[in-house]
DNA sequence: GCCAACGTTGGC
DNA sequence: GCCAACGTTGGC
């Protein structure tokens, strides 16, 4: 199993959002990105996610899992962007703030601090323990 | 609200 | 295929 971030603003989809969808779910969709489509495609269901706020809160806040694998987005009829459907697991009982994953040295190559602006992105086996470990889990 | 970083577009 | 111009994202 994959480990994986997916990135949203607040007032565009937020974590309460995606609890209120419960097992069934919900397309993680309005990727236009290249890079993020391509990870989503790699994607497979029972992959498990984290759910980061950026701009105003900057923080993980939960874990999703993939339910449906890459598919057209029903967003748009361009046949270049895909995306994956996702439900939500559980909150994280700590979520974890930018500013602690930037102060942490085992967190330093993460992609959320190396190309923040990355939208879907992989999370490699080590930093999902830590990250865990730091939500309280 | 600003601006740096990055991705995309389109003219050549 | 290069690169300047432009638009968007997201941290600060």
């Amino acid at each position: 199993m994959r480990y994986w971030l997916f990135k949203s603003e607040t007032s565009t989809w937020s974590w309460d959002q995606q609890v209120a969808k419960g097992d069934a779910g919900e397309e993680w969709d309005g990727v236009r990105n290249y890079q993020a489509r391509n990870f989503m495609r790699e994607m497979k269901i029972g992959d498990r996610g984290f759910f980061y706020h950026s701009q105003k809160d900057r923080e993980i806040v939960g874990i999703v899992e993939v339910i449906a694998k890459a598919h057209p987005d029903s967003t748009t009829d361009d046949e270049r962007w895909e995306c994956v459907d996702i439900k939500s697991v559980m909150p994280l009982p700590k979520p974890v703030h930018l500013d602690q994953i930037k102060a942490d040295k085992r967190l330093e190559n993460m992609v959320l601090v190396k190309n923040s602006r990355l939208s879907v992105q992989p999370v490699s086996d080590s930093e999902w323990r830590i990250l865990c470990d730091l939500a309280g889990l």
